[in-house]
DNA sequence: CAATTCCCGACTAAACTACTCAGGTATTTC
DNA sequence: GAAATACCTGAGTAGTTTAGTCGGGAATTG
């Protein structure tokens, strides 16, 4: 599990796929407009997207993407996943100097923390981040400015 | 919260230290070689980890590190935010075009992810690592309490 | 003293990020 | 069927980060 700006991008635009989607196919000239996200790049993390079956696309006119599946079934893990290569956890993989224990042991360690951030953003769907946020919804959008700085801090 | 193999790199030293120092200071050489990471990059690292105040040096031969303070009192979040610089999580701190709400949403949600993956980090000791290494147990396999907490806040 | 070990800054190859560019191909509308 | 839309693909690239080297210090011990 590896947490980088790519990812984000990627958890961004599935959410705004997630909000302005409703049915329709959303353009990603339209995500790269609300997001602030080049077109360009936005294409290639889509790629990626479509072929772990996280997005559907249509072509054409009036085309665009959309989610796969119902929001309540698509999990952040599942998009950092698909456009993050995982990190490789262990140098030390299939060599012999570690079976000895002592060596690996820390490598073990971490595989297994890093399994547990996996398996909490498996918990997460892009629906419960959707239902946080109209949740918040209008409380956030009448923050001043001074407000939404302080939140963003937090 | 960001998550690379730096991080991965600075818990593992971090972790060695737990599990070898038992009171007496331990060499970067020995991390070193231990954990197959060059020592000039364990310098770097340590150097972070000391300006945190979660190691304490000691010079001059027989001299190394020692943690801080108890491996229950140093947390795995704390330790990555040592060495990497957090993530810039909004493109748009202070512009206008963020307060109509639309655009700002899903940054926000994903600030607001951010600080849950935080959260979870926050509650995972070194003792917690390295009482699963030594029990190897179904106990901290699961998540904690405070874990489950989190996780429910979403 | 000499050995050990932390400390510090400058430098660097390789990788990655985020992006542009330059073309495609499929589909719809007129 | 021509034009417009929008997905699709690959190549290239400036800037940053990563993980490391190198060369020299400064403090401590025996």
């Amino acid at each position: 599990m590896k947490l980088t700006t790519r990812g984000r991008y990627a958890v961004t635009a599935m959410l705004d796929l997630a909000i302005h989607g409703g049915g329709q196919p959303t353009t990603l000239g339209d995500i790269s407009r609300r997001q602030e996200i080049s077109l360009s790049y936005l294409e290639q993390l889509f790629a990626k997207l479509r072929r772990q079956n996280l997005v559907v696309s249509i072509r054409g006119p009036g085309g665009g993407y959309q989610l796969a599946r119902g929001e309540a079934a698509i999990y952040v893990a599942q998009i950092i996943d698909a456009v993050d290569e995982s990190i490789d956890a262990t140098n030390c993989q299939g060599k012999g100097d570690c079976n000895h224990g002592e060596v690996c042991l820390t490598h073990h360690l971490w595989q297994d923390l890093s399994d547990q951030i996996h398996n909490f953003l498996s918990d997460i769907s892009l629906a419960d981040l959707v239902s946080k946020g109209s949740h918040n919804g209008a409380r956030v959008s009448g923050l001043t400015d001074a407000q939404m700085v302080a939140v963003r801090q937090l």
